[in-house]
DNA sequence: CATGCCATGTAAGGCGTTACATGATTTC
DNA sequence: GAAATCATGTAACGCCTTACATGGCATG
């Protein structure tokens, strides 16, 4: 369902193929799929039986044809009256690193500092790219565009932070418990 | 493969039927799998096919007969080498909302003020759920539980402050391009 | 000469969810 | 008398992922 309007909201801004929407996807960072062919031509398929989008097939000499979707009336329409019947939806928040974790605590507490030590470094990595990815828009960013960064910045943010008072009370731990 | 071993580590601290399992995970803020029949019980299953758990039937008067589950020697050696084997995952945050929003911004701009409102509203409600739940446990809470709580808070924090900022950007923009 | 990009699509399967089915006992 | 709890399991389905298939063109 969200990927349909997802898709009918960035035709919205430019005609685009399917193509073009797999990489839009992989490039944007709130965007989780990933981006797959089957799901992207089947919602594509869909928005044209339902009427929300036109195709129309462009031949190329040095490439192979591609089918330009566009967004119609009905499409706009469906969009905004989705936009203003759904109820805003809570994050999901998965991190199956406090299960890896939670399980280690008792399996094999010996491994819980390095664990959280190669948390923290995988995180900061991310953060990292992030940051460099956002270097290098920088100017090119819409008010949207610094929202969603900054969401996302303060997410790697809060679990940097939560690791380090982790990895420090378990250290406190160990040395009163040895 | 990461609920097998969820299911491992739950039985090692003691016994379980499924129907115990269900509940723990339901119970639990970290353990985000549904905690849904099909899949506890078919992982039952296997994990007994694999030798790591062994079921005992017992037969109750008042209530229907139920199947406990132990972990074996050769399960505890499974989660242990698992543990070891694993790298540490990155969390996977998918935040539907973000995407509402990005939508919301192009296609109904004026509904973006009450969406961050409404958003800031549900987290609001989930983290006082949360804090409510950790002021009940208040003092039979382990160093794990303490930091599963911490996790989590942190996280609502981070996006309950991006929201206000996010917010108080989006009505400044407003005035000046109203 | 191999790799990658453009571009569309299909196949197979894993993972996860809700809902269904059964049936006795306890609680309101 | 209705609803929840205990307890196990099945069925159907949706979502999402990887991998496969095709084939020309461009780049190194």
């Amino acid at each position: 369902m969200l990927l349909e309007y997802t898709i009918l909201g960035l035709l919205s801004e430019k005609p685009m193929t399917g193509y073009d929407l797999k990489k839009v996807m992989a490039a944007s960072s709130c965007l989780y799929w990933s981006g797959n062919n089957n799901q992207i031509y089947k919602a594509l398929l869909s928005l044209v039986g339902q009427g929300c989008l036109t195709s129309e097939t462009i031949h190329q000499d040095s490439a192979p044809s591609k089918k330009v979707y566009a967004v119609t009336d009905a499409g706009r329409q469906a969009l905004s009256a989705w936009l203003a019947s759904v109820p805003v939806e809570p994050p999901e928040f998965r991190n199956p690193f406090l299960v890896q974790l939670s399980l280690a605590v008792f399996a094999a507490p010996g491994r819980v500092g390095a664990m959280l030590t190669q948390y923290r470094e995988e995180l900061e990595l991310r953060q990292a790219m992030e940051h460099e990815r956002h270097r290098r828009r920088q100017g090119v960013m819409s008010w949207l565009d610094r929202q969603l960064f900054a969401n996302l910045d303060r997410f790697y943010q809060a679990e940097l932070d939560w690791a380090d008072q982790a990895l420090c009370e378990w250290q406190q731990r160990s040395e009163e418990n040895p």
